[in-house]
DNA sequence: TCTGGGGTCCTAGGACCC
DNA sequence: TCTGGGGTCCTAGGACCC
C-alpha cells in the first residue's frame, strides 16, 4: 500500500489515472468457472475442424505451457498437447460474463470504455475518494475473482497506451503500475513488435530502418519514420515516449462503423446456388444485428476469399439506407455476380457500412419527402418551411446527408441546397 | 486437408467540382 | 493555346487488434 500512496503523489495535479483491465484467457476461464473440473487442465476453445474452423480461439495457461497458441490449427495443438481438452465456443456465456465484469468496473467510475468483450479502460482520476489507484485496482481484481470466478490483469498508468502496456506485463492476475518515469526501464528494452499497434509488417519496416527496440523507436528520426510508416509512424514514436492523449470514452461502443458477418464454407465450391444461399443467410444475420442495434447503413460490401486465401472486397454506396434482409440480399447478390471470377470460393462475407441511427435516417427521409413536394415552389418558401419544421441546424444536417446521397435520388438537382450552404 | 470471425483505422487513386 | 491546385466522395486493399 505504501507504494500506492507514493505513486499517487507522483501524478501531476492535472494528470490522469487510467486503468486497463484485461481478462486472462477469457473464454477458457469462463468455461472453467462454469465447470470447475476443468481448472488446472490444458483447455482450448476451438471451432469444428470438420467445418474447417478448427483453430484455437483461446486456451488456458496450462495449454500454453505446451506451446499451444491462439490461431493455431487444432491438429497442430493436439500434436503439441495430446491431452488438450477442446470446447466449442459458447458466446452467450462469454457475453454474460462480460456484462458482469463491466458492471463491476462501473462501480468504480462512470468513465468505463469497453474495448472488446474481455477488456476495457477506466478513468479513475476522480475516483480518489474510493482509494488509491492500487487499492482500486486490487479491489476490482478481487471482486471479479470472487463474484465471477474469473482472473484478470490490470495496468495502472497516466494514459491508455501505458495502461494497456502495463496490463500485459504480469499475467495472470497481475497488477502493474507504469509511470512516465518507468518508461526507460520498463518499456524501452522491449522489441518494437511487443508494442500495441506494431504488427509483423510494421516491425519489419522498423527493423529495416535499424529500429529494433522501443527505445530506438522513441528516439527515431521523424522524417525517416514518416516516410516509411506515414502518420502512424509518428504516432508510434509518441507512444514509445509515453505520450497518448486519447480519452476514455464510455460512448465509443455506441458509434458502430460497420456490421458484418462472414463464414468459411465447409468446402471450397463453385456451385453458384450454394454460394448465393450462403450470402442470403449472411444477409439475414447482418439484417438481424442491424435491427438489434437500431441502425441502418448506406454501403453494402461483400467479401470473397479463394483457396489461396486471396481476398477481394467489393462495395457499393446506395441511395436509400438498407437494413432489410431482402434489400441487402439484392445488393449483395448483384455485387457477387458482377465480381466473382468463377474460381472455387472458400469464404464469403457481407458487411454494411456508413451506419446511421434508424430514427435519424427516418428524420432525413421526412425532410426529403417534404423537399420533393417543395421542389416546384419558390426557394424562399421551401427554406422557410424547412426552418419552421427543423430549425437551421437540422437543415444543414439534412442537406449534408443529402449530399452523400443518403435518401434521395442521386439524379435530382441538389444545387440550390449547396448554394444555400455557402454563406 | 494450415491459418476463424468480429471489427477499426489508414492509404491511395480516380472521379468530380470549383 | 492544352492544363493548376484544393477539396470531397467513392472504392479497394492493407495493417492491426481481440
Amino acid at each position: 500500500m505504501k507504494d500506492a500512496v507514493s505513486m499517487n503523489s507522483h501524478y501531476p495535479k492535472n494528470g490522469r489515472v487510467i486503468l486497463h483491465v484485461d481478462m486472462n484467457s477469457f473464454y477458457a476461464s469462463v468455461e472453467m468457472a462454469y465447470d470447475p473440473g476443468l481448472k488446472g487442465k490444458p483447455l482450448a476453445i476451438a471451432g469444428n475442424p470438420k467445418e474447417r474452423k478448427g483453430i484455437i480461439v483461446t486456451c488456458s495457461y496450462e495449454a500454453r505451457s505446451f506451446g499451444v497458441k491462439t490461431t493455431m490449427p487444432l491438429w497442430e495443438a493436439k500434436k503439441l498437447c495430446p491431452n488438450l481438452i477442446i470446447k466449442p465456443p459458447n458466446f452467450d456465456r462469454y457475453r454474460a460474463a462480460s456484462k458482469g465484469m463491466f458492471a463491476i468496473l462501473r462501480q468504480y467510475s462512470d468513465l468505463v470504455e469497453p474495448v472488446s468483450i474481455d477488456e476495457g479502460y477506466l478513468d479513475i482520476t476522480d475516483s480518489f475518494e474510493i482509494g488509491t489507484p492500487l487499492e482500486i485496482a486490487s479491489s476490482i481484481q478481487n471482486q471479479i475473482k470472487s463474484q465471477l470466478d474469473l482472473p484478470c490483469s490490470i495496468g495502472i498508468a497516466p494514459n491508455k497506451f501505458l495502461a494497456k502496456t502495463a496490463s500485459d506485463m504480469k499475467k495472470p492476475m497481475g497488477i502493474t503500475i507504469l509511470r512516465k518515469r518507468d518508461i526507460p526501464a520498463k518499456l524501452w528494452p522491449l522489441p518494437v513488435i511487443e508494442m500495441h499497434g506494431v504488427g509483423l509488417k510494421t516491425a519489419e519496416k522498423l527493423n529495416s530502418l535499424g529500429i529494433k527496440t522501443c527505445k530506438e523507436l522513441a528516439q527515431a528520426n521523424d522524417i525517416q519514420i514518416k516516410s516509411v510508416l506515414g502518420i502512424n509512424g509518428l504516432r508510434l514514436k509518441e507512444r514509445a515516449n509515453g505520450t497518448d492523449r486519447r480519452i476514455v470514452d464510455p460512448d465509443s461502443i455506441y458509434d458502430y462503423k460497420s456490421v458484418g458477418n462472414s463464414t468459411t464454407l465447409p468446402k471450397d465450391t463453385t456451385n453458384q446456388n450454394e454460394l448465393l444461399s450462403t450470402i442470403d443467410r449472411l444477409c439475414a444475420k447482418v439484417s438481424e444485428r442491424l435491427n438489434q442495434k437500431d441502425v441502418v447503413g448506406t454501403t453494402v460490401q461483400i467479401m470473397i476469399r479463394d483457396k489461396f486465401r486471396k481476398t477481394i472486397t467489393r462495395s457499393r454506396k446506395i441511395e436509400n439506407p438498407v437494413m432489410k434482409r431482402e434489400d441487402l440480399f439484392l445488393y449483395s447478390k448483384d455485387l457477387f455476380i458482377k465480381n466473382w471470377n468463377g474460381d472455387p470460393v472458400r469464404l464469403l462475407g457481407v458487411t454494411v457500412q456508413d451506419l446511421i441511427e434508424k430514427n435519424e435516417a427516418t428524420e432525413q427521409l421526412d425532410l426529403f419527402s417534404y423537399e420533393s413536394t417543395a421542389k416546384q415552389e419558390p426557394l424562399f418558401n421551401v427554406l422557410s418551411k424547412l426552418h419552421e419544421k427543423f430549425g437551421k441546424g437540422s437543415i444543414t444536417k439534412g442537406i449534408r446527408g443529402k449530399e452523400k446521397g443518403t435518401a434521395c435520388d442521386s439524379n435530382q438537382d441538389t444545387s440550390f441546397n449547396k448554394d444555400f450552404l455557402r454563406d
